[in-house]
DNA sequence: GAACTAATTCTAGATTTGTCGAAATAGCAT
DNA sequence: ATGCTATTTCGACAAATCTAGAATTAGTTC
């Protein structure tokens, strides 16, 4: 059980390293359907084992989806859960008192 | 010499902590001149060196800034950086996504 | 089944992080 | 200077993270 902080602390985390920002972009800019890990790979020139794990990270964090096609794995970045990270941020900042907590974030029903 | 990735993972890194993420709301809930580190440590009720350490990470990464007043500390959030932060996130990250649901209007300008 | 490709998982070592008691520092008062 | 309070820095340790080569799994094709 998992608590909103918690959740936020995890994203913000997984965000907190330049190399999976760099393929959180790309992930981004690549197509709807997804991007193949094996092309994030070439593109970004490290070593494969190295980026799964930073693309287990983004996906344990819910950042990222994936989706199999074939024997090539395909991930797309989860504009949901970006959207509902940067909105906890500012809710969390700006909102009024501690005695006042915020609604849960419509936008953010990742099960 | 650090680039704009690098900074902007620093500081995402320093939001990534269940512990730093309290902190740093509780200074946002404090006063405008800044909260002092003694109380923050009685409310969050967690050792004074470890929060001082939490607090060294927060002031690093520029989310935080502290001006002394006697003895005592004050911590103050620093909203411009916070700002700037999750703008890159959809400017210079996240932009150009097919699926881009338009970026999130900022609701804390309090400058 | 064998061969080939795509990607992950295993394994291991170096580095970093998180924690917190103890000691040290900074400022203010007496 | 002495004492007092607020806070940090030191030191040590466990735990997590990062990296990447080697081995393995998943899927396709012949």
């Amino acid at each position: 059980m998992t608590g909103r902080v918690e959740q936020a602390a995890e994203r913000l985390k997984a965000l907190g390293h330049p190399v999976r920002l760099a393929i959180l972009r790309r992930v981004v800019q690549g197509p709807e359907a997804g991007t193949p890990a094996g092309e994030l790979q070439s593109r970004l020139d490290i070593p494969a084992s190295t980026l799964s794990h930073h693309l287990a990270t983004l996906a344990d964090a819910g950042l990222v989806q994936v989706a199999r096609e074939g024997t090539t794995l395909r991930y797309r970045a989860d504009f949901g859960v970006l959207h509902a990270l940067t909105d906890y941020i500012w809710q969390d900042c700006c909102a009024g008192g501690a005695a006042d907590p915020l609604p849960p974030s419509p936008c953010c029903d990742r099960d």
